[in-house]
RNA sequence: AGGCUCGUAGCUCAGGGGGAGAGCACUACCUUGACACGGUAGGGGUCAGCGGUUCAAAUCCGCUCGAGCCUACCA
């Protein structure tokens, strides 16, 4: 269909079909630069980087629900003027991504070892292209407003010189550090990990004991474990200096069973807990943090008996080359064997997993790279404290303190192919030289045969420098200059701490700003009652529910459920209700440009006189505005959702068409009025479209032009901020009355089972002449919404059931029926009275009350139990039939 | 083991010291010229339980029960 420039006469399809237009209305705002920050530098910006997704294959749910809250703050803040930039771009996800390759190679038989190291990264980077695309689409699909001239990717060359730039940094400020200690071990994955990756799961399981035996001590010692395998790597036993119940083992040494190692027993206050078990512990440095630390207090020997691969290595004798599961299986059949198994206890504990895999962690004795933490934390968490950052919703304030304030070092080395190379090298003589770029010889004894350490660095580390580095950090160009620091985050809080926390941290560190103001933590998405997860594999893709609803229709799907919980529930029913939301403004614009034939009258209102419906409509889209810039400030996408979803659907549709339609059909020939209403329900429209536009960009859009002859040019029109000379404390509780009126009417004939259309007699007795003379100014509205056969003035009529509505005694009658009145109803209704009148009367006996409550409550509480006292009164007076 | 959050209508959830709310679902009626993805009206809740503070508690405090999440080195 041709768009007709320059009026309103343009029609709107029938039938409202989403994918009719919206990818025309994405390019055309793309192609027009709408994306892209427009102003003068320093003039008042908005900034945000998205949470890159990681290059692992589709956006599922979750991530387009974060987009979308985003989108919205964007488009909102660019209608109100501000010069908005938002970043794209992708994440490498180093073990995610690798371990997608890993499995795409093993379905053709290919081991990435055979493949080598340059080969595998070349399938991989391959591979991130294809999924880079099919995010881009995505992510466009669902009508984002991101800068896509700007698009990065955290392997992008730039990019990985500010990761390079970070490491050589902190470790020459003494920061990062190299050393060997007990770490998080994946032994599929076959690399270190950070604790946040270890998921912690309780388990069922055993607890052995097992008997040592002790030169001297008859009894021996009796040691409890829940991993006989690590006995091999045992070197020695602990006990608590101050238990008597051990202290018969004090300074002598134990055998350990099936190697026959002399064990001394050691006395540490600090690992062994009086209150559990045998009080003895047996102690193997190179599988156990705790082990490790109690063995280097002590001077003990590391013995490494489980490998990377979670086989038992050749330390572990008979037992090299078992798995470290079936080693434990053999070594208890042993210990049974030889009688040194005193017992097994079911035993319930909680056990880490690798986050990707799933696979038991291990811990393993290993060189690594760490980050010293608490320096950073330092400023980071006062950087919280006084308000420079803000979390919403503040909850999660308590959850960064807490993990901040008892952060332990992070370890940043991985034994992956695919990320970022640690920029250290090491000579044959073992110094190590770290560069910012590669060095020819060594710094310390200026040999030239050196190695780059083989492993990469945690993708978050890279991730950390995401706000700042993709505004070219290092380096201080003009974007860092004008964009940094950005102004909100939004994602989720499961990566407070993986991402938040650190990109706070770094960019303090390294920027010596805060990398922006607001963090805007959204639940999680849960699809029907399931959990979402990438892990998992149930993902939904944003796509499938865009094809069957409309991008629209999912973008408000997932704002109105944007509640400040932590988890947002995405149904059927919601999507499908807000595709009825859509459908109904579709056609409540068809309907209001069907009126506006003749072109735009929004401008004609100034100065002409508005009827009551008028003024009121145009005071409840004022309260309307105003109430979604506010929830929006307060990012209540829920509540600035639902705002708008009340305003079009009851108010603008139920209350003011219905009201205007006689008007408009010109029959009672007052063309004044006439072209007034359809000024107001143009700006009502128009209004409307512009408030539900970062909500719903493309249908609003498709209707703007129509409206308006104007292509393209909703996503820069101004946001209506609610223009306070519209309220109109008058009409609104007049108009309000009236529709109270009807209602009751309406009521009535469905308490007698009488057909809509039955014409009803509707006598009222204003108690003011004020009132009466409102009435009379809506009494045509009110006998066409009512279908009324007659509206009557006065007192009631014999065998009219009587009743007082928003303070206005009524009569209602039926002319052609001598139905009778409903005495059930109208009993239910007097005992529902009787409660309440009893209640009330009750608050204003009581002195107390009266005496301490409000004033203000005090007279309300007064006048509300009149209203009661007049519509018992006049519900319980018997009409005279 | 600690910490956090939550228990409100059949479902999903808002609200949060003074008259229990929304959407969906449900019931009845309505082919009224924007819309049946519609209209009109209606039913439905001792706001988890117990105790406390208060003139007043769904709302604040404590405890109990139930659900979820996070952190943690208990062999």
């Amino acid at each position: 269909m041709d768009t007709v420039a320059g009026g309103a006469s343009a029609k709107l399809e029938k039938t409202f079909d989403p994918a009719h237009f919206e990818e025309r209305w994405y390019r055309t705002w793309e192609e027009e630069g709408r994306f892209q920050p427009v102003g003068p530098p320093g003039s008042p910006r908005f900034v945000m980087v998205i949470p890159p997704p990681n290059v692992t294959g589709r956006l599922h749910i979750g991530h387009a629900f974060g987009r979308t809250l985003e989108d919205i703050l964007a488009r909102w803040k660019r209608m109100l003027g501000y010069r908005v930039l938002w970043v794209p771009g992708t994440d490498h996800a180093g073990i995610a991504t690798q371990m997608v390759i890993e499995r795409e190679l093993a379905k053709e038989g290919i081991d990435k070892f055979d493949l080598g190291r340059e080969k595998f990264i070349e399938r991989v980077w391959a591979w991130k292209r294809d999924a880079k695309d099919t995010i881009q689409s995505q992510i466009r699909r669902l009508g984002c407003s991101l800068d896509w001239s700007r698009e990065r990717f955290t392997l992008d060359p730039d990019l990985s010189e500010a990761v390079r730039h970070a490491f050589v940094t902190l470790y020459h400020e003494g920061l990062i550090y190299r050393g060997r200690y007990v770490v998080n071990w994946c032994p599929r994955c076959g690399t270190a990990v950070s604790d946040l990756e270890v998921v912690h799961r309780d388990v069922d399981g055993q607890l052995y004991r097992i008997r040592y035996d002790v030169s001297g001590v008859s009894s021996g010692a009796v040691v409890a474990t829940t991993r006989p395998e690590t006995m091999l790597g045992d070197t020695a036993l602990a006990i608590h200096p101050e238990d008597p119940r051990t202290a018969k083992l004090r300074g002598k040494t134990a055998a350990l069973p099936i190697v026959g190692r002399a064990l001394p027993v050691i006395e540490d206050p600090i690992l062994v807990d009086r209150e559990f078990g045998t009080g003895i512990v047996k102690v193997t440095p190179a599988h156990d943090a705790n082990d490790f630390a109690v063995g280097k207090r002590h001077g003990l020997t590391e013995i490494v008996v489980i490998g990377p691969d979670g086989k038992m290595t050749a330390e572990a004798g008979e037992y090299a080359g078992l798995d470290r599961f079936e080693a434990r299986q053999e070594i208890v059949k042993r210990l049974q064997a030889e009688n040194r198994l005193v017992g097994v206890d079911p035993h319930r504990h909680s056990l880490g997993h690798c986050q990707r895999c799933d696979t038991v962690i291990e811990p393993y004795l290993s060189t690594q790279w760490f980050v010293k933490i608490a320096p950073l934390a330092q400023p980071a968490i006062r950087a919280v404290e006084a308000g420079e950052i803000r979390f919403v919703p503040e909850l999660w304030t308590k959850t960064y303190f807490e993990w901040m304030r008892n952060i332990h070092d992070w370890c940043i080395s991985r034994q992956l192919w695919w990320g970022h190379r640690i920029p250290a090298f090491t000579c044959v003589n073992g110094h190590v030289t770290v560069a910012d770029s590669d060095p020819d010889a060594c710094e310390t004894c200026g040999s030239g045969e050196l190695r780059q350490d083989p492993d990469v660095l945690d993708t978050w580390f890279s991730s950390q420098l995401w706000p700042f580095s993709v505004f070219g950090w290092p380096k201080q160009t003009e974007d860092l200059e004008d964009f940094y620091p950005t102004d909100v985050l939004v994602t989720g809080y499961d990566i407070l701490f993986f991402w938040v926390a650190r990109m706070i941290m770094a960019g303090i560190h390294f920027t010596g700003r805060r990398p922006f103001s607001t963090v805007n933590l959204h639940g999680l998405v849960r699809l029907a009652g399931e959990k979402m997860s990438k892990t998992r594999g149930n993902v939904v893709d944003p796509l499938v529910a865009i094809e069957e609803f409309g991008a629209d229709a999912l973008r408000f799907t997932y704002a109105s459920s944007a509640t400040s919980g932590t988890t947002v529930t995405l149904d059927r029913e919601r999507l499908s209700s807000s595709r009825s939301f859509a459908t109904k403004l579709w056609n409540a614009a068809r309907f209001t440009l069907s009126q506006l034939d003749a072109g735009p009258r929004a401008e004609i209102l100034p100065g002409r006189e508005l009827s009551l419906p008028d003024r009121w409509i145009l005071s409840r889209l004022s309260a309307t505005a105003a109430d979604v810039n506010r929830w929006l400030g307060e990012f209540r996408y829920d509540e600035a959702s639902q705002a708008l979803y009340g305003f079009l659907w009851h108010e603008l549709c139920d209350g003011y068409l219905e009201m205007v339609k006689p008007v408009l059909s010109g029959r009672d020939g007052d063309e004044a009025a006439r072209e007034t209403a359809r000024g107001v329900l143009e700006r009502c429209l128009a209004d409307s479209l512009a408030l539900l536009h970062p909500f719903m960009p493309f249908l609003t859009e498709e209707i703007w032009e129509k409206l308006t002859g104007r292509t393209g040019t909703l996503i820069v029109s101004p946001y209506p901020a609610g223009d306070p000379a519209w309220r109109d404390l008058a009409a609104e509780p007049a108009v309000e009355r009236m529709r109270a009126l009807v209602t009751r009417v309406r009521n009535f004939r469905g308490d007698r089972r009488v057909s809509p259309t039955e014409p009803v007699i509707l006598s009222v007795d204003p108690a003011s002449a004020a009132e009466a003379e409102e009435i009379r100014t809506l009494e045509p509205l009110l006998r066409h919404l009512g279908r009324l056969a007659d509206l009557r003035f006065g007192p009631a009529a014999d065998g009219a059931e009587r009743d007082v509505v928003s303070g206005i005694a009524v009569a209602l009658s039926l002319p052609s029926l001598a139905a009778g009145a409903n005495r059930e109803q109208i009993a239910r209704t007097l005992s529902q009275l009787d409660g309440e009148i009893g209640d009330l009367a009750a608050k204003l006996q009581n002195a107390a009350f009266l005496e301490k409550a409000p004033p203000p409550v005090v007279e309300k509480v007064r006048r509300r139990l009149f209203e009661l006292e007049q519509r018992r009164a006049a519900l319980a007076t018997p009409a005279s039939e």
